[in-house]
DNA sequence: AATTATGTTGACGTTGACGTCAACGTCAGA
DNA sequence: TCTGACGTTGACGTCAACGTCAACATAATT
């Protein structure tokens, strides 16, 4: 199998539009190959497509999302290792951030279901709501 | 203790600038009182823009925040109680979806981290990296 | 031969989230 | 009194991430 798939189907398969794919691509996240004017996608193109809109919904920008694609690139040439993995070390930072931010939210959502759900108890609260 | 804040104070606190805090405000993320013409934020309003900034990490828009904080308020005065834990079940979707992909983002990075301490093992792998 | 589907490259438009002035008020301190 | 330091309201600028054309090519269908 040397699957490729053809703009429209990978548009359609992540609900994105042709023009936000050939956006990747002008911002270096894609490199499909061409078949004359057109582009063909590998697996390859595909997963980092998958990765890259994974990031976006995360808040990672197209930019920090081809830094760390470039890693990945370097990564399998070979060089300068230290280098690399502190620079993974900052993605990992900004990601265990957002971690941490998730599970502060999910509680204060809890809080909120329960205070909800208790029929609203008219007890004077201030709050900006959750805790601070 | 009724403390309040100065625009500068919290722009400092939270390293933004006080424009981006006023733009918030216009949005309606923040409701600060006047004194004169000056604004005066609550405790209230400090807990709300550090919800707001966390909420940006994680990509949220300003409107998305704006409707949660909009849940909160209605969820303070009673009103269809059904409809709100609906709402704020979309939004807590939204975070658990988040979650998952940070988890997914985690592993392949220590699967990229492992691969690159490996010194680099040049078995022609193609990957976009890690796994699809 | 004409239509339809799918693709291409410009290039300008839009939206969100602020940045960056200008022009002005206010108040404490030298 | 004058200079900062801090605040205000416009209003235009900017940058990212696309949207939205137009104008065209190619290939398969009818």
């Amino acid at each position: 199998m040397d699957t490729v798939y053809t703009i429209s189907e990978l548009a359609k398969e992540f609900q994105i539009t042709t023009r936000a794919i050939r956006h990747y691509e002008d911002e270096g996240l894609l490199s499909p190959r061409r078949e004359g004017a057109n582009r063909l996608f590998s697996v390859r193109d595909r997963a980092r497509l998958k990765i890259a809109l994974r990031g976006k919904r995360l808040g990672f920008s197209l930019a920090e999302l081809r830094e760390l694609f470039d890693l990945y690139d370097k990564a399998q040439e070979g060089g300068p290792v230290e280098l690399l993995l502190q620079k993974l070390a900052r993605h990992r930072d900004a990601l265990e951030q957002r971690a941490s931010d998730i599970a502060v939210m999910l509680t204060e959502f809890e809080f909120f279901e329960t205070q909800c759900r208790k029929g609203l108890s008219r007890t004077g609260r201030n709050a900006a709501s959750p805790k601070t």
